[in-house]
DNA sequence: TGTATAAACATGTTATAACAAGTATTAAAA
DNA sequence: TTTTAATACTTGTTATAACATGTTTATACA
């Protein structure tokens, strides 16, 4: 095979990323499969997955196991930007991460939450706020909302040392549809300056997430 | 072959990501080429290069065709964060990206960039401002610092339409080694303001990169 | 009818093989 | 001695093939 031009992946990554962008295939559309693909653009099996694979990176599309692959849902808002999970962030840096367990209760849905979580007004939630420390300094304050019934399996398990991230996948296998993230700046308010150890009214980064399972 | 426990690429990415952290592997270390690893392993390439390419994306090496594989620096300091490339995260959400161009003028470095950039004071460097539209809406304020002999190869190119990166390793085979990235909130002063549209005062997001040519 | 099984089809993992292309070293030629 | 060419590495790209594993649908059995 001889490579005149780009690579065949690369003009395959191209010409379907074009195709989701010009709304041919729209968010939750099930691509063809990679057989199919084989078949129409000529190649193997392999190209098409390397492909495939630059596309799910850059987070066109994602793919379940004997299913397909879907195209994912853009995010029409500007300034946002993709953050790796926590700890993973950590490890990478050959930190110790660790957080530490401030309260963990049950809730009604505040005007605050609630339109981002899209869900009814005055339904119960679980709230969890925990410090967290790299090499046990403090270096965030996290405060995670879930629906009731996630927030009970919760119950037994020990959020000091793993992520909710870790234990949704890993012990109930309920993958966790990579979630967005808008970031903006704000300023520390008294209760949060305490705990992380900051003066009052420091700039702070604010970062919120919404991740969604597959059932939503 | 039947996957008993984890996939055996996983298993690699494992041994390997712990040997870089135990730092077996340190920054800048040439691993093992791709054949000895398959010898090792007794695995085929194919695996290898499955778990290169995890290793990769989670930003412990880096790959150089004809060279190697590489350990990547480990970001001693918390709270940063890696961001994808301005323009490829427009593309992914599908908008159309832009900048228009403010200033592109020779100065002389400032306390300001000079302990970021690891240079002598009063050394020159081209400054290029700029403005990032996405969907022609403004969306941030771009200032870039390059050493001379940079800026000259960037002269006569168009950075309304693509990125310094771009031009860099399509055009002068250049290649960037990713930069590090930090965040934090600062308040937008009077002059980007105005370039902006915003009000005085309004908190912003102030984002630092520093990026490195292999030769530095 | 209801359930269990098999089939069909999806992606995931891995092996073997070959050639393309980038880089560095070495040997040959000017 | 300097330049060029060959060569011996490296990773990159692609093909073919097989089996593992997850999901859905259809079929056969009770």
């Amino acid at each position: 095979m001889i490579h005149q031009d780009k690579p065949r992946y690369k003009q395959i990554v191209e010409h379907l990323s074009e195709a989701i962008n010009q709304k041919v295939y729209i968010a939750g559309d099930q691509l063809p499969s990679e057989k199919r693909m084989c078949d129409y653009y000529k190649v193997s099996r392999i190209t098409i997955r390397n492909a495939l694979k630059i596309l799910e990176g850059e987070g066109y599309i994602y793919k379940k196991q004997g299913l397909g692959a879907f195209v994912r849902d853009s995010n029409p808002e500007p300034n946002l930007v993709r953050l790796t999970d926590f700890s993973e962030d950590m490890r990478k840096a050959g930190l110790t991460s660790s957080s530490k367990l401030i309260s963990f209760k049950k809730v009604v849905a505040d005007s605050t939450v609630n339109p981002i979580l899209e869900i009814a007004p005055d339904k119960p939630l679980i709230k969890i706020e925990r410090i967290r420390y790299a090499n046990r300094i403090a270096i965030a304050f996290d405060t995670t909302w879930l629906p009731l019934h996630f927030g009970r399996l919760l119950m037994n398990h020990d959020l000091k040392k793993r992520t909710i991230y870790e234990i949704f996948e890993d012990e109930f296998q309920i993958p966790i549809r990579a979630g967005r993230y808008s970031i903006s700046a704000s300023i520390a308010d008294s209760r949060i300056a305490k705990f992380l150890a900051l003066n009052h009214e420091t700039a702070l980064l604010e970062i919120k997430r919404c991740s969604k399972t597959n059932g939503g």
